[in-house]
DNA sequence: ACTTGATCATTC
DNA sequence: GAATGATCAAGT
């Protein structure tokens, strides 16, 4: 297991010696075996990635690099550079007991600086072939953070007023929830609009891939 | 084709 | 169950 990169540097220099390599050869590299396919490995490509670069925050509720507070995404992407996938982000909080605002979010943690790894992995792309593109740091930029912050508080207001019944995907313009969940049985507290303990199913914030989308354009042009 | 909802593995 | 890592698959 490679150290947590010392600096921003390092971890650029990390990744961007990454690029063109096939999944078969990173994995080689990290001495993992290579799944037939991530139907029951989802994520197994963001597993390989954190081990290639030193990430260190397991499964702690922090950014990837913690010293470095930056968040590693991979990003899986057709031929044609075209995400196929939304991000998943965090967990959405259902027992708010205080106001929070944008800033001390969790989602605005993990997005205020990123590591994207794009990856072309199209469905009927054996997993070994796959290639990494041209990761790139990224800050979130100050109109889309305006707009992010505006989903996650209109998202973020209905959980507080106990409307979790209505909250669904088709919320949010850049950024929605969705079950996060190992099966839909699943479930975990959260209040109703009357501020009873009631049990719902638990959800993530995710980026949607026309955000994502809009990133690569920006970068890459 | 794209979006929304459902699901899988692992660790603690 | 809840956090990490996401992608699968049904619905529109």
């Amino acid at each position: 297991m490679i150290k947590p990169p010392e600096s921003i540097n390092i971890l650029q220099n990390r990744a961007t010696l990454l690029a063109g390599k096939t999944v078969a050869e990173i994995a080689s590299m990290q001495g993992k075996s290579i799944p037939e396919n991530l139907v029951q490995a989802k994520g197994w490509m963001g597993e390989v990635l954190e081990s290639a670069l030193g990430a260190s925050a397991g499964n702690k509720a922090q950014p990837d690099f913690v010293n470095l507070g930056i968040e590693l995404k991979t990003l899986p992407i057709n031929r044609q550079g075209k995400p196929l996938e939304s991000t998943y982000v965090t967990t959405l909080p259902l027992t708010i007991r205080r106001t929070i605002t944008w800033r001390e979010s969790e989602v605005y943690a993990k997005l205020k600086h990123v590591l994207w790894i794009p990856i072309i992995s199209e469905r009927n792309m054996p997993v070994c072939e796959r290639v990494i593109a041209n990761p790139f740091l990224w800050q979130l930029p100050t109109e889309d953070e305006a707009i992010l912050a505006t989903d996650w508080q209109e998202i973020i207001d209905m959980v507080a007023l106990g409307q979790i019944t209505q909250l669904s995907g088709r919320f949010g313009v850049y950024l929605h929830v969705r079950p996060k969940a190992a099966h839909s049985r699943c479930l975990t507290d959260a209040f109703d609009n009357e501020g009873n303990l009631v049990q719902t199913l638990p959800r993530g914030f995710y980026l949607r891939a026309q955000f994502t989308q809009k990133i690569l354009h920006q970068v890459f042009q």
